[in-house]
RNA sequence: GGUCUCUUAGCUCAGCUGGAUAGAGCAACGGUUUUCUAAACCGUAGGUCGAAGGUUCGAGUCCUUCAGGGACUACCA
């Protein structure tokens, strides 16, 4: 890396001239700011008590060192504290051989670092999914991917919460009402059946509330003694009882939702080496919940519940087993943590859960340490902020969601209008078209979720629809087309060149720089797990080669070496694009 | 009440461990194509970075206080 060389020099000049020791990795250089000449900056002003010079002075001593005794330094400029270095041109173009047809360019050595396990998508299986779950899953997919991408070996699972008083409520609102309606009989969307009847439930749930409430009962009361939910939880009951009539409705409608999630998850492009079931792993952590008790980790209260004090580090008592000896949220994820380690043998684990259940984690995490599990310590909880919507949050029983296969649906769509309306597509095959429909529709969705930071809450308004124009997928996947097109009319020509024949303009070598920078950004993506490090990467990258497109000729050109340059060039931005926007999950086409 | 978090252009968002004149896109206005894909490129306009203090040679970035939004603080999952 350059970087390392520069710091390296800097450090030797420094310790030369003014006999101050600094490690190189202590020297901190940035890239140049872009209104200014040069590539990378040192910042003099720290320096100014050892050098006993004004900043000038000090940043004109250490460039006339440096253009002594670095061979790849071409020039520097001095402005106030700020030392601009110029790296040769001769750098770049050899960088861009070196690299040459590298199918890995950016990727670490796989499995060459420790492994991870990533749980994402977690759904019910009351509902269907909707614009909050796709970020959550192209969250999840992209963060695996670019882990991948940074060597280590990566395991991803879905932990499906398919039991529960929600599902009891689609299951009796079902019973009640459905008269036996399947997805077969209706043509609806197995998950979509299912939901259906939970708005049912809570509609009439409601009902019931407000009739109580005029007879004279208070809410609270009316809410507990309704006859709906009266009837839900005695279906839980016969659930964790076993009863075989609940049971067979269960797995029944579980059976439509899961179909129903295939679909998406295919259409989303998104997939698990490992489901697991909370009906299968709740009853596991009633065992960490013995072995806590007899730890002397946590207590029992006078009426039999289980609780841990968590007030030193800063949190609350916490419930971790009810009276009646059920279990609640946390005494399942506390069997599903021992169960994955169990079945991955993995140390560090990542939770891609929103932003609502950081306290759990918080709490889990406490818990695993306190019972000195050795995977405490890598309990990681990605936690990300909530889609809303311009009026607030989205709330399936209330029907304010964006689900998620309308919009895709709607994504695909606006893609084949657009498409149809440039006309630039015509004499394709259906099929062709279709998949290249799919391709830009998602390519606009997933680069609209993946390119804002994970951590903050993000708001979509459903009567803007989502761009094709700028800073967006389709933009990016037009450039790699693009890129794709010239390649085809270059045909067999390798893109080689002698670098004594080629003069850069400065698009071409800010081109070269941002190239040269993908396996840092990389391992940045990787070290922050944000998707958006990378996406306003390649958008760079992409307006970077746009420019150069516009201002030089490729096939034209006469030098047979800036020519073979050019396509060089473009060869390896259309590989990073590609290779970039496979991590974020996002296919390019060749043509568009 | 307590804990956490957010506030940058009309809108949606960038801004790396503090560094130079705070950047994109959309929307608005204007320009660019007989020449490699105009889903592009260029330009104009738009900001006292929520407010006030503080630390520093230097603060959108760190600290304190305040205001406003949001989340959590269930024997729901």
């Amino acid at each position: 890396m350059i970087q390392d060389l520069i710091k390296a020099q800097l450090a030797y000049a420094i310790q030369q001239l003014f006999g101050i020791e600094i490690k190189p990795e202590a020297v901190v250089i940035e890239k140049t700011a872009a209104n200014f000449e040069g590539d990378f900056t040192y910042v003099v002003f720290p320096l100014l008590k050892i050098s006993k010079k004004n900043p000038e002075q000090t940043a004109q001593v250490i460039g006339d060192f440096l253009l002594q005794h670095f061979p790849e330094l071409e020039t520097f400029q001095v402005v106030k504290g700020f030392l601009n270095l110029s790296i040769k041109s001769d750098y770049w173009l050899r960088f861009l051989q070196s690299v040459g047809s590298n199918q890995n360019y950016g990727m670490a050595e796989p499995n060459s670092k420790e492994p991870v396990l990533v749980e994402y998508s977690s759904p019910n299986t009351n509902k269907p999914l909707h614009l909050g779950h796709i970020r959550n899953n192209l969250l999840g997919f992209a963060v695996a991917e670019i882990l991948k991408a940074n060597g280590h070996k990566v395991f991803t699972c879905n932990l499906v919460n398919d039991r529960g008083i929600h599902i009891c409520k689609s299951m009796y609102a079902w019973m009640q009402f459905g008269n036996g309606e399947t997805p077969e009989s209706s043509g609806l969307k197995g998950d979509h059946l299912v939901g259906k009847y939970y708005v049912i439930f809570d509609k009439n749930y409601k009902q019931e509330i407000k009739d109580l409430i005029e007879k004279g009962l208070l809410e609270e009361d009316a809410a507990k003694h309704a006859p709906s939910i009266l009837a839900a939880q005695d279906l839980l009951v016969k659930w964790e009882a076993g009863d075989e009539q609940t049971l067979a409705v269960w797995k029944m409608m579980n059976g439509w939702v899961y179909k129903g999630f295939e679909h998406t998850y295919q259409k989303l492009g998104v997939q698990f080496d490992q489901f697991y079931y909370e009906s299968n792993t709740y009853l596991l952590g009633k065992e960490i919940v013995q072995e806590g008790l007899s730890k002397g980790v946590f207590f029992t209260k006078e009426n039999g519940s289980v609780w841990i004090d968590l007030n030193e580090e800063g949190l609350d008592q916490k419930l971790v087993l009810r009276a009646d000896g059920t279990s609640v949220y946390i005494t399942q994820d506390l069997g599903t943590a021992e169960l994955k380690f169990q079945d991955f043998n993995c140390n560090r684990s990542i939770y891609v859960v929103g932003n609502e259940q950081e306290y759990h984690f918080k709490v889990l995490q406490q818990i695993a340490l306190k019972l000195g599990k050795t995977y405490a310590a890598g309990i990681y909880h990605l936690s990300y902020g909530m889609v809303e919507l311009p009026h607030g949050k989205m709330k399936s029983r209330e029907g304010t969601v964006v689900d998620a296969d309308d919009l895709i649906a709607e994504m695909e769509h606006t893609a084949k209008e657009t498409t149809q309306a440039l006309g630039k597509m015509e004499g394709e095959s259906e099929e062709a078209l279709i998949q290249l429909y799919h391709t830009i529709g998602m390519g606009a969705l997933k680069y609209y979720l993946l390119k804002v930071d994970p951590r903050k809450k993000m708001l979509f308004n459903p009567e803007e629809s989502i761009d094709f124009q700028g800073n967006t997928g389709p933009f990016i996947q037009y450039t790699h087309a693009r890129i794709k097109s010239i390649l085809r009319m270059v045909g067999t020509h390798d893109g080689n060149f002698q670098l004594s024949n080629i003069v850069l303009s400065k698009v071409e070598k800010e081109l070269m720089v941002k190239l040269y920078q993908y396996p840092l950004v990389i391992a940045e993506a990787g070290k922050d797990m944000s998707p958006g490090v990378l996406c306003n990467y390649i958008y760079e990258l992409a307006k970077i080669f746009s420019l150069f497109y516009h201002d030089h000729t490729i096939m034209k050109e006469e030098n047979a070496d800036q020519k073979g340059f050019r396509i060089a060039a473009c060869k390896l931005t259309a590989h990073v694009i590609k290779s970039g926007f496979a991590l974020l999950g996002i296919q390019v086409p060749e043509k568009m």
